[in-house]
Parts: structure tokens; C-alpha cells; sequence
DNA sequence: TGATTGGTTAAGCATATACTTAAGTATTGC
DNA sequence: GCAATACTTAAGTATATGCTTAACCAATCA
């Protein structure tokens, strides 16, 4: 996940996905690249979770998975919890020092 | 910031480090690699700016930079902001469709 | 039906990444 | 001072990544 959004075209594309579902060729305007090049990316996305899509006729439509976003953002939220409460710990042994 | 993230082995060094500061070679001790692998993995953090460290005699410290960090869990709640603001603005869409 | 649109497959290539070993250089403890 | 500790530097290597072009397939539309 975190491998997948390391590529700023990546982003790109996962930033234009939150706005909203979009087939290949729109994730490709903005982009300067060839289009296999976009697959290839979206390809990494899947992979990863992060973004799904489903072929209709001739054209894929993208979208993100949403729970899959919000399983990395917890990631780093878990390490700052984790350093929260250290400080906390660490406020009330001092706390206790006040005291004793 | 991403970038430094997408790998096992610096994820494992910003758990480690999320539970306090440590030395270069306590963050090797999980590891099964080479201190030099190790170094190279930090540099790789403290460039993106997620680390930083300073050295006291022949030990470097290190620690997270947390700020830095919840940079990274911005860009991925703002993404999930738009999209639930997009969510929104369809309720309402359709809470006039209702009433009208 | 034949051109166009939207995407896919395959092959190749240059650069970046994640290591390795070997040989340093400072501190620190005895 | 001498050895051990805690890195640091340098050089090399294998694999992964991010592209490219060329050729292909399948749905649409004039």
C-alpha cells in the first residue's frame, strides 16, 4: 500500500480517483506518459488494494477502496497513539515524582 | 515520505522508533541485515524527513519526526475527505430530488 | 464493413533500490 | 595505550521499477 502510493503518477491518479470513478484514458490526461505506462501503474494500485475496477464494453471504470485507504492512514495513526500514550505515561510519572 | 514507508524493513525501524528513541544499532537488532543496509535505510528516512538524529560521542540517536508523519495521514484523510464531501453534496442531490 | 476508440500484451531498456563485503574512523572502557 | 564498540565509507551486484515502442484485440459508430 504505502509501496503503491509511492510514486507521485500514482498519486496522481488515487488524488483524481477521489474525486470521483474514472476509466483509463481519464487517468491518463493528465499524465505525461503512455498509456501501457498508466495500466502498468494501475496495475501496482490493484495490487495493492487501493483502487478497483470492473471492464463494461470497452471501457474500465476505476474507483478507489476506500477501507483499504483507511487501513495505511490507520497504520501511522497507530504509531502516533502509541507515542500518546508514552507521553501520557511519562506525564503521570512525572506527576508522581511531583508528589513522592 | 511514502516512498521511505514502502519498505518492511524501515516500517519495522519507525515502529521501533515509535516507541521511543533508539540508537542505529538498536534499530539493527531486529533486523537481519548488515549495519551498513541499516544506515542506508535511514538515510532513506531522514530524507524524506519522517527521521532525524543526532550523534553524542560514537552513538547516533534517533527519533521520529512527528509532524512529518502526520503529514503523510493528511494527504490521505484529505482524499478521504473530498470523497465524503462528494457523499454529501449527493445526499442533498437527492434530498431535492425527493422533495421536488 | 471498415475506421476509430479504448484498452491489452509483450519485449526491451535505463535507472533506482536493497543489499553485500571489506576497510576505514572515531569514542569509550580497562 | 590497546582493544572493543559504534558507526562510516566505498565499491560492487542482483533485482525491481518505471518507462518505451510495436503489435494486437474487441467494442462502437459512420
Amino acid at each position: 500500500m504505502f509501496q503503491a502510493l509511492a510514486d507521485p503518477s500514482r498519486r496522481i491518479m488515487v488524488e483524481r480517483l477521489s474525486r470521483g470513478p474514472a476509466s483509463v484514458s481519464e487517468l491518463a490526461r493528465p499524465l505525461t506518459m503512455s498509456l501501457p505506462a498508466v495500466v502498468q501503474h494501475l496495475q501496482v494500485l490493484e495490487a495493492s488494494g487501493l483502487v478497483r475496477s470492473e471492464k463494461v464494453g470497452r471501457v474500465r471504470t476505476c474507483h478507489i477502496d476506500w477501507a483499504a485507504l483507511k487501513t495505511a492512514e490507520d497504520w501511522m495513526l497507530e504509531r502516533r497513539k502509541n507515542w500518546e500514550l508514552r507521553l501520557d505515561r511519562l506525564g503521570d510519572f512525572l506527576a508522581e515524582q511531583e508528589k513522592g
